[in-house]
DNA sequence: ATACGTGCAAAGTATTTGCAAACGG
DNA sequence: CCGTTTGCAAATACTTTGCACGTAT
């Protein structure tokens, strides 16, 4: 079998990127290097701060432009967590798949993975009346330092 | 059995508001109606527009701050369906509930039930370490009349 | 009467867009 | 070289906040 390092996606990307026609800019490839590093979903703001600790000068809007890019080719996933901003997360080749869960004190977010719910939800993508092609759940509580 | 007619929100959440200390202020009290006819998830805007099409003269912030008078009371969930804003739907007393499908082509939503789903994430929420107090799942992808 | 509620305008945040200059293939 | 990408700044979208006045209890 064969896991899947996070290198592995900085990589999957950039190609499917170079595949539809886009050029590997400075910006765009430093925006998909962070990524690649990610655990789990992290905003535009995060990333921004993250290239700026690592010393790149990257405009805020390339940022941005880049994830769109990406959310269209369906390298990534938006998420939106209920904090007010955007999130993003690498979609995996492999599949793998996780939801979160937000605490409503102290903002953590914590991904979790359940093959009973990814299995209900399959069954219910066949029976609506929508072609989904994505789904997500959030539950909301207090987590574990804060209740 | 009795079922939940919408004016019995307006009721419910009004009761509960004052229980909690609230006056009943002329915009407190228009959101509170407005919100009681609504069938899914509407956005501050939404109701913004409803009341100056009924000849209210309500300010825009009155919306917002009794929007989230509500949520703290837990008589609307805050939803974040991606589409930038945040949109509210009236928690009924009875208990039932409904996602939503989001079509990411024309924006469209609508709600879907599944019994199955929510005992899922009821069992979910037994085996996870936060306290969850609500959850919401989202699909999208094409609707019927996009795809 | 008096503390709470409201409207308006200004401030905040997150994101998008216009444009000239820099750059990749 | 030439069209794409980038950084900057300005624009936009949504929401929150400050404050003086109005109002429910």
């Amino acid at each position: 079998m064969d896991t899947i390092e996070p290198m592995d996606w900085t990589e999957h990307a950039l190609t499917k990127l170079s595949e539809a026609g886009y050029r590997r800019g400075r910006s765009r490839s430093a925006v998909v290097q962070v990524l690649g590093t990610q655990e789990c979903a992290v905003s535009a703001r995060d990333i921004d701060d993250a290239l700026r600790d690592s010393g790149h000068t990257i405009g805020r809007a390339s940022v941005y432009r880049t994830l769109e890019t990406l959310a269209e080719l369906k390298l990534v996933q938006r998420l939106d967590l209920g904090s007010g901003e955007k999130r993003y997360e690498p979609q995996r080749p492999g599949g793998e798949h996780h939801h979160h869960l937000v605490c409503d004190h102290c903002g953590h977010v914590e991904p979790f993975e359940d093959p009973d719910l990814e299995r209900v939800l399959e069954l219910l993508a066949g029976r609506v009346d929508y072609a989904v092609d994505e789904h997500d759940v959030v539950l909301t509580g207090a987590c574990g330092a804060c209740k």
